[in-house]
RNA sequence: GAUCCCGUAGCUCAGCUGGUAGAGCAUUUGACUUUUAAUCAAAGGGCCUUGGGUUCGAGUCCCAACGGGAUCACCA
């Protein structure tokens, strides 16, 4: 009978809900499951805006559960809780021999465990900190424990209490009141958590689809709780960049994401309209040439971390959207700015995971200065035996056979060159390494090399055979610009279509003068991959792009 | 864009050579006042991703689509 009444009550609920998602304040009993039926199939509602949340039992409970708690006149969602201490603080600092020092406490936290045993209960609450124990004994709450039947895992609660030890020896929070702070009406996926002595956690059925995952961040976060020190760690990189820069005395500005023309760097972009002007726009990939419009006009240090954007394909490395630092220093060359970033990757290694040496998928990775440093076709020499320097592009197409990599037979020169470096070196350099001196042709940008032909001032961070960073002292012979732009114009009406374009005022800023700058870009999600120890970029992007879930019953 | 693997209950996963779906956790009901992956007993819960096909019969075999993962190509 018992099973009948609530059966009932559940669809009262379930009508209810209906009835108020199409606007109706309420109504007055139950009725049967047939009007339900009617509603949700009933054309105007389905054509329509109106709600048509399908609710599974678990969720139907929970709402009942909700109307039950405000029939009882209490709010389940009030405005605020005045919390005491954070569970982490509770555990580090109660001590067994001056319990009253916490005699009374206010935690609050999400519900992730509750262990029911009659006139006594157990839960875990879990805030940005951590988890606790809350004991509820009937003895001391009285009629309020009976609420607790109201209460399920998800839900957010206040409890005040004093801290002690249990039997089993765990630090608790014995409960004199709790507090519904918000009920959840969804379930959500919290998998059993058993803490070894050693205090390694060990958790039970969590989400492990990588899907729900990316698409659904918060419930991962509140599931796998540990990925948050990664994203903690993210927000410390950044604050150390900031923190290094401004110590400097560079400026941190703001540039345009919306961009008429784009530039600085060889990438498809995404185009975009505006609607007033009538014109096409692009959003940016890289902030290059509006920096250094900055160091023309008088600023002698300026940096931006913000995101770029290429319309390219996506993989554990790759992101449509990332985020980038680029720097730019007035009377510096690229050799002044091997130093700079030594430092400051020192610097951000001991910040962020508090030594030098820090350990990547099994392998030690040490930013103690000095780096390595190896001029490009030095390397050559050394993994491929080849000496490259000069080669037109039929002797690299010979060269390139000889060691065999395989590259189009009509590739250009820069890109056979690049192909040999990324099978034969790349996979080297593992410890930080400056890979020094690039060709003139693979760098628009940068300034010829004053004592090797062919070359430029440029080099590139290389970490684990990933490519980190990329500086070179900026080109500022204007004429020596101009014809490498046009140079690019011409490849690009070949038919490469990440060519550069040329952006006239960009140059007409170069021909009224930069001074000798050195400039650098960082990638900071592979930056803040390494020092996180994780192998895909979608684990240092709260939100990391995904293809749009199609509806299921779409277009039927 | 190419190839391979995956998609079953809220979660984690079984489901053999085709015969109308199973477990643990979670949920509900009951027992239990220091438990801890609590336990015990009972119950409810599935558009087996979608659409075709083969078949008397498809979660299972075939084809396609959608989504994810991995590898490759391009890029940071």
């Amino acid at each position: 009978m018992r099973r009948a009444g609530r059966d009932s009550h559940v669809r009262h609920c379930i009508v209810t809900e209906c009835l108020r998602s199409c606007g109706y304040r309420s109504i007055s009993s139950p009725r049967s499951t047939a009007i339900f039926a009617t509603i949700v199939s009933s054309e105007y509602l389905g054509s329509s805006s109106m709600s048509t949340v399908q609710r599974n039992e678990q969720e139907l409970i929970k709402i009942e559960k909700l109307h039950e708690l405000r029939s009882l006149g209490i709010n389940p969602y009030p405005v605020s809780y005045d919390r005491s201490h954070h569970t982490v603080e509770i555990i580090n600092t109660f001590r067994d021999d001056e319990p009253d020092a916490m005699s009374a406490v206010r935690v609050a936290g999400r519900i992730m465990a509750i262990r029911k045993m009659g006139k006594a209960s157990f839960c875990h609450i879990q805030d940005v900190t951590g988890r606790i124990q809350i004991y509820l004994k009937k003895d001391d709450l009285g009629e309020a424990y009976d609420l607790l039947r109201l209460y399920d895992i998800g839900d957010i609660v206040g409890v005040e209490g004093y801290v002690f030890r249990t039997r089993m020896g765990e630090i608790s929070v014995h409960a004199r009141e709790f507090t519904m702070l918000t009920k959840s009406v969804t379930v959500i996926p919290v998998g059993k958590e058993e803490v070894a002595e050693d205090g390694t956690v060990t958790r039970y059925d969590a989400i492990a689809d990588k899907e729900q995952r990316y698409r659904k961040r918060y419930l991962d976060l509140i599931a796998n709780p540990d990925i948050k020190e990664t994203f903690v760690k993210r927000s410390q990189i950044i604050r150390t960049i900031r923190n290094f820069f401004d110590e400097r005395g560079w400026i941190e500005v703001e540039t345009p994401i919306l961009q008429p023309i784009y530039g600085g760097a060889t990438a498809r972009p995404f185009v975009t309209h505006h609607n007033a002007l009538d014109v096409e726009l692009y959003l940016r990939i890289a902030d290059e040439l509006y920096l250094k419009r900055l160091i023309v006009g008088g600023f002698e240090g300026v940096y931006e971390i913000s995101k770029n954007f290429r319309n390219e394909g996506m993989d554990k490395a790759h992101n449509p959207e990332f985020t980038a630092l680029e720097i730019y220093v007035a009377y510096k060359d690229y050799i002044w700015m091997m130093e700079m970033v030594e430092d400051l990757f020192n610097t951000i290694a001991v910040s962020a995971c508090g030594a030098a040496t820090i350990a990547f998928q099994g392998t030690d990775i040490s930013f103690a200065k000095p780096f390595a440093k190896k001029k490009m076709f030095d390397l050559f020499q050394e993994y491929a035996c080849l000496n490259l320097r000069g080669q037109s592009r039929e002797q690299l197409l010979a060269s390139a056979k000889s060691i065999h990599v395989d590259v189009d037979p009509s590739a250009s020169a820069m890109k056979i060159l690049d192909e040999i470096f990324s099978v034969k070196v790349q996979p080297h350099l593992i410890q930080p390494t400056f890979v020094m001196d690039y060709p003139v042709e693979m760098s628009p940008l940068a300034k010829a090399h004053p004592r090797e032909e062919g070359l430029v001032e440029r080099f590139e961070l290389f970490i684990m055979g990933k490519e980190v960073a990329n500086a070179f002292s900026e080109l500022n012979d204007p004429l020596d610009q101009r014809a490498r732009l046009e140079e690019q114009a011409t490849i690009r009406a070949a038919g490469d279509d990440e060519a550069m374009v040329v952006d006239e005022d960009f140059l007409h800023a170069i021909e009224v003068g930069l001074p000798p700058t050195a400039g650098l870009g960082v990638g900071i999600d592979r930056l803040v991959m390494l020092l996180t120890n994780n192998d895909s970029i979608r684990d240092v992007l709260f939100f990391p792009q995904m293809r749009p879930e199609r509806h299921k019953h779409e277009g039927e």
